[in-house]
DNA sequence: GTTGAAAAAATATTGAG
DNA sequence: CTCAATATTTTTTCAAC
């Protein structure tokens, strides 16, 4: 699907504000709000607009800890690999990467010691993984909602 | 703030989606709009939500490749070196981490091309990092959007 | 594609239990 | 804290340009 200047100007505001009322984002850009809600229709049905998402404070629903954990997997076991870390309460993101690790995966934990947990007893040992590495996040020091648009 | 079960049901579904009418809220926690509205209202307040966002497909706007951004950086050079990083357009997240790495970097950038751009004009260059490696995401297995809760 | 206006639906507010 | 009822605002639809 092909964006314009207005679909662009339409995204910014609702990866910012996704609650943004559509004759908010009309008196914004200049349009009327019939012309928003057609947009907007549109990009969701066309997938440019993948959902909409209240971000929640992890500490504030017991998550004290963040990690991001580098995976080597062994030769010919990477989707079922792959399966298995699917299904670990915790694992936000599974990326799969070029360099060091062939899996980088994000994971949340209520603290350190059930991170360790996580990782010794559900990854570390799981098979399939010949190495493993846990960056723990001391701390996020920016993050932009959404994409430069 | 003191999250109870009620609370933990409503942040699930706006996690997933944040434009669930508070009436269908309502419905599927079996309590009035009202009180949805209500404890919406004080979550948001107590910055349990954060904000509400909408997702948009980076590929729909031009945003071809992510990568997760490992970096040293020089003993001192912290604060500047951060606030230098923050500028820079596709640096979408900066974690400060144990491990190998004291910062890593997630960004997106148009394609190969431009994180080659990004990377080397921009931050491998920069004064106050020692060392870098960037790891392309070559594919997302797997992204919950947001926290088990 | 866009619009203004009407209809439908949702949210915000109020007052009381 | 929760609710029902009401007031306000927003979303959605639609004929017309």
């Amino acid at each position: 699907m092909e964006l314009d200047d207005t679909d662009r100007a339409i995204l910014r505001i609702l990866q910012e504000d996704a609650r943004t009322p559509f004759s908010e984002i009309a008196r914004r850009i200049d349009m009327s709000s019939a012309t928003v809600h057609d947009r907007v229709g549109r990009m969701e049905d066309a997938g440019v607009i993948e959902g909409y998402h209240a971000s929640v404070n992890p500490k504030a629903v017991g998550y004290g800890v963040s990690a991001l954990v580098g995976l080597r997997v062994e030769q010919g076991r990477e989707e079922d690999a792959l399966e298995r870390l699917r299904e670990i309460e915790g694992v936000r993101e599974i990326h799969l990467t070029t360099g060091e690790w062939d899996v980088i995966l994000r994971v949340v934990a209520e603290d350190t010691d059930r991170l360790r947990d996580l990782m010794f007893d559900r990854v570390a040992n799981m098979d399939g993984f010949s190495r493993s590495q846990t960056m723990i996040i001391l701390g996020t020091d920016y993050e932009t909602e959404g994409l430069p648009i």
